[in-house]
DNA sequence: TCCTATCCCATAAAATCCCATGCTATCCCA
DNA sequence: TGGGATAGCATGGGATTTTATGGGATAGGA
């Protein structure tokens, strides 16, 4: 299974579109898949994403019991409501929606954070914060330059 | 098979009619469903939707007992008794019958919530208090973290 | 005949497709 | 090894197609 890495600082254009770096997209068509399931990052201002295999993952999980059972009433709302299939467009990008936008406080500038499995969307400035808070709490020292999606430099 | 995933904010009309988004419209026609099927959604005041196919896999389950057990009497009855099949018209709404649009409580705007197989039709205001209660009872989880076996924490 | 449910068309807005552009990285060949 | 040719990528913007929605026409039933 692909693992995304780096980090990609792309433009949200006016429509909202933001191009899905190259190396994410090879990956996920390896699998077959022609988008992304995103929805709001939890205790994060960003838009997580990953690829639609995900999603049935864990819709898996909602089926195994009585479908009228209550028992995951709220984890079903809580999750699959927010979340939404974005399909690439011609040339590998999505749109995200105006709720997401939102949610993640983005302008006209996106950072693509690669996090193994799946990859988060910041504000840029949103995201050096968020990075230089997690490098402090691990410690230790650390290239100031993030790397470029996919490895090499 | 198909998800719904995501919200919809549309219009019910003077004629109780509401567009089925295009998305949950185009999973449906892949499956060469023309329609929906809709009954009281259990414990919630809403609309309950999805395609006939997943309420033949529900009902399955009825008849996998002795057909003159009473065990599921009550609960087919219920259940059965009250879906209604709504068929598209050359748009791609559905009109819905009264006693639904009651039961739901909708005026003249509806959520339409995806929840994976199945779907629910909410009276806006209601669906965000319903979300916002589900969102805090699951806490952060992650999605992709399994709750506990044995049920919630 | 009257009422209701269905079908059909018009419209505005929004999402999608499509192509052009500049850039960068890669390739190829002398 | 230099340097032009080539291919891949991110980006902008316009054209086109879908959607959602309102309202009227039509057909069927009471």
């Amino acid at each position: 299974m692909a693992l995304y890495t780096g980090v990609a600082f792309n433009k949200v254009d006016r429509k909202g579109r933001v191009s899905v770096p190259a190396t994410y997209r090879n990956a996920l068509a390896k699998q077959g898949l022609d988008g992304i399931a995103a929805f709001p990052a939890p205790h994060k201002p960003a838009v997580q994403g990953s690829g639609m295999d995900w999603l049935e993952k864990i819709s898996v999980r909602f089926d195994q019991t009585d479908p009228f059972s209550e028992e995951f009433d709220d984890e079903r709302m809580a999750l699959l409501s927010q979340v939404r299939e974005l399909a690439f467009d011609g040339d590998g990008r999505v749109t995200l929606p105006d709720d997401l936008i939102a949610y993640a406080g983005l302008s006209d500038q996106a950072a693509i954070v690669g996090l193994g499995k799946h990859f988060q969307i910041w504000e840029p400035a949103a995201f050096e914060e968020a990075q230089r808070a997690a490098k402090a709490s691990i410690g230790g020292r650390q290239p100031d330059r993030p790397p470029a999606p996919g490895g090499r430099e």
